[in-house]
DNA sequence: TAAAAATGTTAAACTAAGTTAACAAAATTT
DNA sequence: AAATTTTGTTAACTTAGTTTAACATTTTTA
């Protein structure tokens, strides 16, 4: 089980004593996924929290024509799950798909509790991360509400350069909101 | 000092004693402010947490071309801030300005921290308060993604219909994202 | 209560972005 | 290496939403 990422990754917020890395390792599940397999299918309930080893994930809706919209992207070091689903325990608005074969460090529902209960440094990080969280959904909420197509993906390009390269366009074209017939107009505007 | 609607509140997520309670209330400030005021004006730094107990405010974003995009609106029993500026004590991206005569109780940054380390009950408390937001937030993106003005605005008006009506149409065009005209001609549109 | 300010409506001209469709290029599979 | 699938491009046409501007209505202030 690789999980040093995740310890690594935990560091950076609170310190954890040997013991209680000790018992979060005991308690949570590492697992390999293939490319094009589901974490979370939108109508299911979400039962896991997930920590990206290695690998690729996107997380989209599918609306009633059949459109995808992507939410987001989860790289290395990133967390995953549908959110609403997984604190609440109810149907899954969005779908969670590996882009890539990918390494997860999965915590469960009711361990994450369990976990918070034993280890309150625990329950300060998991806040500090959805903080963080929040504060990034709200700037991409103002970002699309304020900013043309065009400039919406120059800062994706300039806030994200390594994930454009290991995705295809078109689904950069629906994370801005954009088909990609568009997208590609807009980058070959920019070439000139 | 009017708080017992912030305790009310709190109890529907964590139940404090009558000791965590005052230590509470004796940290946090009751203030008002009039119609018009400004909480936190962007580049500033956000000092305060803020429960509304009674009145209406608006979060948004001024563009370089001075145009205003809501983030939010905040009326009773909700909270406000520019998350980003309280919790990096960074300048604010946004403005937060009174709608209406407004009753704060306000949480310094500083005395939030304190709070969490005497109650840790409040930092389970704030952690369930910003899932909740982000789990919104997200659900307002994939909306902004997915949905024409049209049903943006039907589901804005289902949604918050006691909101709708103590705020000028051109303010709700603005959190739609879309022009005050366009909103005028959707709900033309809508009538016949 | 008159005047002024703020808010809301309508319509014509315009533009950013979507649709459709045909084709091109890469990547994957056979 | 050929065939197939996936991804990307281009262009003509359409549409959702913006801009501008003039005017109407409501609310606030003098």
């Amino acid at each position: 089980m690789k999980i040093e990422p995740l310890l690594k990754y935990i560091d950076k917020y609170v310190s954890l004593t040997q013991e209680e890395m000790d018992v979060l390792v005991s308690k949570v599940i590492y697992r390999k996924y293939l490319k094009g397999q589901y974490l979370v299918q939108q109508g299911d309930v979400c039962k896991y929290s997930c920590f990206v080893i290695s690998g690729c994930t996107k997380t989209f809706y599918m609306d009633d024509e059949g459109q995808e919209h992507i939410m987001m992207f989860s790289v290395e070091d990133w967390w995953t799950s549908d959110m609403s689903s997984f604190i609440n325990q109810t149907p899954a608005d969005f779908n969670i798909q590996f882009l890539e074969n990918t390494e997860l460090i999965m915590i469960p529902r009711d361990i994450i509790e369990e976990l918070y209960e034993r280890i309150p440094k625990l329950e300060r990080l998991f806040r500090k991360i959805i903080e963080k969280a929040f504060i990034a959904s709200q700037k991409r909420i103002v970002r699309n509400l304020s900013m043309t197509a065009k400039d919406r993906y120059i800062y994706f390009r300039n806030q994200y350069p390594l994930i454009e390269q290991r995705i295809p366009q078109y689904m950069v074209a629906s994370y801005l909101g954009i088909t990609k017939e568009f997208l590609s107009k807009i980058k070959s505007q920019l070439l000139t």
